[in-house]
DNA sequence: TATTGTTATACTCTATAACTATA
DNA sequence: TATAGTTATAGAGTATAACAATA
């Protein structure tokens, strides 16, 4: 292994370990009122738009018995609602509804908070590091 | 809310959610012999040492049957051994053994080798940012 | 016949409450 | 009496297999 190669290998796991951390603080942070596995849906959908019972499913890479028994939890609580699919009657579309939508914006937003909060501290040197770093990172993210 | 407060919300989201990302592909990546709860205390161990059961849960924000549960699965396993605490008769540590070592040195090897996979196409500039980056971040992650 | 989604059943993880041993 | 840990029991999530509806 050539020296650039053990340099780029120790930045991967400063990299990794930065953002599993930071992952798992952020996580802890929003003690949301849905579990976490219904929040993902919640999320994806947030994203992604309506999407069907077996996309979300490959999705968060969990059985399809178990995303329709997590769809039917967050339908009865009443942040999706289950839709006909328009092209095939097999398919069925779950979207999020406004309480759901609610929800994500505001776990968001106490996510973002919290680490809003931890950058407080930094100069602006350091914040423009990060802005670019930022840019990367989602880009390799990705990829 | 100032243009630069504005800002910085703005590079917190980008940070929180690319470090999301990140953490969510290498947790995808590595498919570990041990369920993640489980391999969440070998990482633990690895980290800090031995511990008590008790220290382990709140660690986990989990209750400390739960944690019993898990490290009886990860004794029965050879991952892990509890030895007597020295000081206090009441209280156990949990001990990482050889193969709960190897088992945490292979996983964390298989994940830094999807992250430095990931940093591949990028130029010395880049690379050479996010040394930097992930510098600041790991600080940012312990405060 | 193939595919999407749902039900049936069993197993695992987790939590609260009760119990044992030590301080 | 208080604390650390373990058992007992029940609730929630997930997976595999079987089923219903549509293509």
């Amino acid at each position: 292994m050539t020296e650039s190669e053990e340099e780029r290998f120790a930045l991967a796991n400063d990299l990794r370990l930065a953002c599993q951390r930071i992952a798992r603080r952020v996580r802890f942070e929003s003690t949301s009122q849905v579990a976490p596995h219904q929040f993902s849906v919640l999320a994806h959908l947030h994203h992604g738009g309506a999407q069907t019972p077996g996309q979300l499913a490959a999705l968060d890479r969990v059985s399809a018995p178990s995303m329709t028994r997590t769809v039917n939890c967050l339908e009865a609580d009443g942040l999706v609602a289950r839709v006909p699919h328009p092209g095939d009657g097999r398919q069925v579309l779950v979207e999020l509804t406004a309480a759901g939508l609610a929800i994500i914006t505001r776990t968001i937003a106490s996510r973002d908070t919290w680490m809003a909060a931890h950058l407080e501290g930094l100069d602006d040197d350091q914040l423009s590091l990060l802005r670019k770093a930022a840019d990367l990172l989602l880009e390799v993210s990705n990829g």
